[in-house]
DNA sequence: GCGGTGACGGTCG
DNA sequence: CCGACCGCCACCG
């Protein structure tokens, strides 16, 4: 069979939005946790990059993303806003200094 | 082809 | 708990 000589970076990028497709509304995963389940353990920046690339209609919901601290990592001024507001329509809360209790929103995956 | 950049994260003080 | 640093590596000029 043909040895799949696909760019490396294409393939990760459709794992990892296969991952983030996988997280249940009203549910946040970290960059990290997605990075892991994606088979790129260490790499969060990488799902960074392709969330980015993402950015428009599509069918993952990027917004339940957030970095290790529960925190959104978006620029305010560059669609932060809106991936809040998109969680606290699903049901996500913040707490005062806008970051996400992950005690209560995190998913937990099933390996 | 090289170097700076970045939707991150673990560690340290 | 928080900020600063460093490691990570694909992307872009």
């Amino acid at each position: 069979m043909s040895r799949e000589k696909l760019p490396r970076s294409t393939t990760s990028y459709s794992r990892i939005y296969s991952v983030v497709r996988r997280i249940p509304r009203g549910r946040v995963a970290t960059y990290g946790q997605i990075a892991k389940l994606a088979g790129l353990p260490g790499r969060a920046r990488q799902v960074g990059y392709a969330l980015h690339a993402l950015t428009s209609a599509t069918a993952v919901p990027w917004q339940r993303v957030v970095n290790a601290a529960g925190a959104i990592s978006l620029p305010p001024m560059n669609g932060g806003i809106s991936q809040r507001l998109l969680l606290e329509k699903e049901g996500v809360r913040f707490d005062a200094r806008g970051r996400i209790p992950l005690k209560s929103f995190a998913w937990r995956a099933r390996a």
